[in-house]
DNA sequence: CTGACTGCAAATAGTTTGCATGACG
DNA sequence: CGTCATGCAAACTATTTGCAGTCAG
C-alpha cells in the first residue's frame, strides 16, 4: 500500500502545518512518480500545471517532508539528492535500475543476523543501515544496450 | 592490509601519470585518515604542509583516484561527497559511527542469498550493491551523549 | 484576522572550466 | 623538451536566506 497524496496531506495538517495548492501539487508530482526525483525534477514536473510555482518552495517542501519521513534520499549513482515517497508502513530498500533510473523497493531484507555479527566483530551499536541493489530492470536487459534510451541519467 | 601513499603512488606511475609532491600530499593525508574526507577537509589537511595548494588539484586528484578504484564514497548522513581510501584486495562495506563520524569497515558481508531472491522476485540483473551500517562506536556509547563532543558533524 | 507559506532576488556554498606557467620524466 | 599537472580566477550549478505580500484556517 503506498502513501498517496490526500494521506501525506493529512499528516501535514495534523502536524499543524497548512495545505497548499503548492505544496498539493508537489505531493502530486512526487506520489504519482515511481522514480527517484531530484529537487529540479519535481520543480520541472509540478510547473507543469502551476507555472509560478517557485523552486525555493519546492525546496522547503522536501525538507518538510524528508524531516517528517514521509520520504527518503536514494543514493544512486552519484546523485544523492534525489527523493523517492517512503512506504511507512515497512522496511525496505531500494533497487536502482542503472539503465533507466528506475527504483523498485523490495522488503524481503534480514540483515540482523549480520548486523549482529558485525556489532560483535566492531563493538558498534548499530541502529540502521543503508542498503541498495543496482543492475538492470527487466526492459533494460532485453534493451540491453548500456548506452542510449537513458533517460534519467544526466 | 591498507593501501600506503606509497603503493597508491607506484599505481600511478604505473599507469602513466605523473606522481608529483601535490599529489604526493593527497595521498599521504587521505592515508593517514580513517575517516571519510570531504574535498575541503582534504583540502585544509593537505594545505597544513603545502600552503599554496589549490583545492581544484584536490579536486581533480580525487577524480583521478576514484577513477582508478583507489578511493570511494561513503555515503554517511545527507553528505555523499566524502571519500575514503579503497580496501582494493576485498570486498567490503562501511560501519559509521554518528557520534565520532569514525569509519570501520567489515567483509563479513553475504548478501548473495538475498541478492538472489530480490533478483528472482524483480527480474532485475543485479550487479553491485551498496550497503552502510550506522551506530555507535564503543568510545561514544561510553560517552553515550548524542549531543556534545561531535567532531565530524556539520 | 493572523501567522504560516510563497515567490522573488540576492547571498552562499560547492564544483567545474580556461588558460598561462611550471615541473616531471 | 614536450606534455601533463598546477594554480589562479572566473563561470556555473545547487542550495539557503531575507523580506514583503498572500492565503489557509
Amino acid at each position: 500500500m503506498k502513501l498517496t497524496a490526500r494521506k501525506i496531506g493529512a499528516v501535514l495538517k495534523s502536524r499543524g502545518y497548512r495545505l497548499t495548492p503548492q505544496r498539493n501539487a508537489i505531493l502530486s508530482a512526487v506520489t504519482a512518480s515511481h522514480d527517484h526525483l531530484t529537487p529540479t525534477a519535481i520543480h520541472e514536473k509540478v510547473r507543469r500545471e502551476h507555472k509560478n510555482i517557485g523552486l525555493v518552495t519546492v525546496y522547503r517542501t522536501i525538507e518538510l517532508l524528508a524531516e517528517l519521513g514521509l520520504i527518503c534520499e536514494v543514493h544512486s549513482g552519484g546523485n544523492c539528492h534525489s527523493y523517492l515517497l517512503r512506504r511507512p508502513d515497512q522496511h525496505h530498500h531500494h533497487l536502482i535500475c542503472s539503465g533507466c533510473g528506475t527504483v523498485a523497493d523490495f522488503t524481503s531484507c534480514d540483515l540482523s543476523d549480520m548486523e549482529q555479527k558485525v556489532s560483535r566483530q566492531t563493538g558498534f551499536d548499530i541502529n540502521s543501515h543503508l542498503l541498495e541493489f543496482m543492475g538492470l530492470c527487466r526492459s533494460c536487459q532485453k534493451d540491453d544496450r548500456p548506452e542510449g534510451s537513458v533517460s534519467g541519467a544526466k
